[in-house]
DNA sequence: CACGAGGGTTGGAACGATCAAGCGGGGAGG
DNA sequence: CCTCCCCGCTTGATCGTTCCAACCCTCGTG
């Protein structure tokens, strides 16, 4: 079988010679159409149309020294969680980051922390990308220090915590709000004793999210000892979290820092015979599939991930300006899905 | 605040001019290292290293007409269903693209068709990409057909159906074989009145996947008629069609042609106080979280997606090498993920 | 009328890699 | 001894765009 490819794409000085003009002006007429006669600009775009002419963009990358392309360390949804911020999060900046003109570069890196370094040593050095959206920064995280030293740039989704050599843009959901939001929507439903369930106490997200707890419970003079529990982000630490506090501390809702943990919550509740959002109330966090489609259906703390997107892109196109600008971090607020639990 | 730029990277005159030899030999110690005489070959290694250079992918686009970039339209999983295949999915494929020396270049399109092919279009001419991957391969999908028209290398995950035009390489993974496997495995159990919930009778995959229960069901010479129902892919729907085929042909098991029916299934044997597993067994399609994470677990048919991803790229590698090879459809076999429901 | 200013346009050079051709030296074959 | 070829490497040209400096023409001004 014969492959017959597309002729040779039309170039510049195609276009020049059609519109009877040099190839600058053509240049011009794509970058700069302002420095054109109205009659010139209407005539090669004429002869851009009739040609149907799109710069190369391997020679004006090479030119100009910049590709447009934005890396992005792509991580899947673990298996057997609820977790699925990810995919929402990358369409939603793939959409944003296309009308400002990128695109977006997926790339998978090894486990090791030195090949992960690799991984973004060789995107940077073969000039293959612009920046980076880097989506994972717990404190200390290596890739941010070292894009930071080798004054790579790029855009954090995620605070750099107290990390005080932090001199790059980055946008955070407010995981404290959203857990003062949940526990404050259940507050005003009557209840009192309201547990937590959250993640080992290293983990500054899980620390943030659930001081939004005893913010709001401390704010109604509600006491939280004796209601907290930490442990791993799976369905069954979650079961078996929920098991031991209902034992030893009759609460009468949970909130939890993931629906996968709120998922093991409910196993809890079936075993027992006891009525999820009647019983027993139960938020999670995430707004997960999983929330969404579940006979009762999960209320859930959402993460605006389209402003994310919004706001990421923003101080993108600030880091990649003339002259560059290091926007300031930005904080945004979740809402609250209710549904049946809660 | 002032940013430092990285120093301008170190070019192949770099490595030349510090290892004692030509622009020439560089470039063959990288692409070409048998054409060295072995002494050399360290020599510039050393310098390599030393400098910690990397062709400039730009320039070498610009030269070899190729990106080594792969289009692909991402299409996130739409909210209340289950469907998650595409984050599985597009991890694969930039772990496996990436083994083969290709990125995932990421874009969205404007929902109208025209606009969807001006998308790839502008890709294409611009030569930003060398290939696409094309998912969503329904009959008459324009993107398929203009790209064949365009004679642009792509390779669908999803079979032509029958497009008798189609010359394209494509993978696809056997709906009715996942569909018969979970059947025979109701089967085996003693079920006999198996339901079938599938989508509208224009889906040629939805209509694949029903071939593979009648088949299995016909196998052991017992009747469809009255058993099946065909509907959209929601939740609601999926609850409704289980109830009707309930209360009019009473099976003892239901077959689904994905999770979100599934789930519908569940919560119509919810309201009437059903055991899933125990009264009636429900199967899903696509092992999505939701499938893993609930209780009691939704057995559910596997898209072997990782093995996908690897014949797309071989695919793909076939497509743009020297001479262009257009490799034959490879169909997969899914399996099943055995659980509580059934 | 000469001159300067400036918008619009021009050709040459550069970005950093690969391709194609060429070059000297050494060994095999006539 | 000459020719031919192959090996290992070098040199010049090229991909398509943008940057740079110079150019031309027109117009307003002294």
């Amino acid at each position: 079988m014969t492959i017959r490819y597309p002729v040779a794409p039309p170039t510049l000085a195609d276009v020049a010679e059609r519109a009877g003009v040099s190839r600058q002006t053509v240049s011009n007429a794509i970058n700069n159409p302002d420095l054109l006669r109205a009659d010139t600009l209407t005539r090669v775009q004429e002869a851009i149309d009739e040609l149907g002419y799109s710069p190369n963009r391997a020679a004006r990358n090479l030119r100009t020294r910049a590709s447009h392309l934005i890396g992005l360390k792509f991580s899947p949804a673990q298996e057997g969680t609820a977790n699925a911020a990810m995919d929402r999060f990358v369409h939603s900046l793939v959409e944003t980051a296309g009308g400002a003109g990128y695109h977006i570069l997926l790339f998978a890196v090894g486990e090791e922390d030195d090949e992960a370094l690799r991984g973004y040593d060789d995107l940077l050095r073969s000039t293959a990308v612009d920046a980076f959206i880097v989506t994972d920064t717990y404190l200390g995280n290596p890739q941010a220090t070292w894009l930071r030293q080798r004054r790579a740039p790029f855009v954090a989704f995620g605070r750099p915590w107290d990390d005080d050599a932090a001199d790059h843009p980055w946008v955070d959901v407010d995981g404290a709000a959203g857990v003062d939001l949940a526990t404050t929507h259940l507050l005003d439903r009557g209840h009192e004793r309201i547990a937590w369930i959250g993640w080992r106490k290293d983990s500054r997200i899980g620390e943030d999210r659930r001081s939004g707890w005893t913010r709001a419970m401390h704010g109604r003079h509600l006491s939280t000892t004796g209601l907290a529990s930490r442990t791993e982000d799976t369905v069954s630490s979650g079961r078996e979290a929920s098991a031991v506090l209902l034992d030893e501390a009759s609460p009468s809702a949970f909130v939890c820092a993931s629906d996968t943990l709120a998922m093991g919550v409910l196993h809890t509740l079936r075993d027992r015979g006891l009525q999820p959002g009647q019983d027993i109330s139960v938020v999670g966090f995430d707004d997960s599939q999983v929330a969404q489609v579940i006979q009762p259906g999960l209320t859930s703390v959402r993460q605006p991930l389209e402003e994310v997107a919004v706001e990421v892109v923003r101080a993108l196109e600030g880091l990649l300006g003339h002259p560059p600008v290091v926007s300031p971090g930005v904080l945004l607020t979740p809402t609250l899905a209710v549904r049946e639990t809660g």
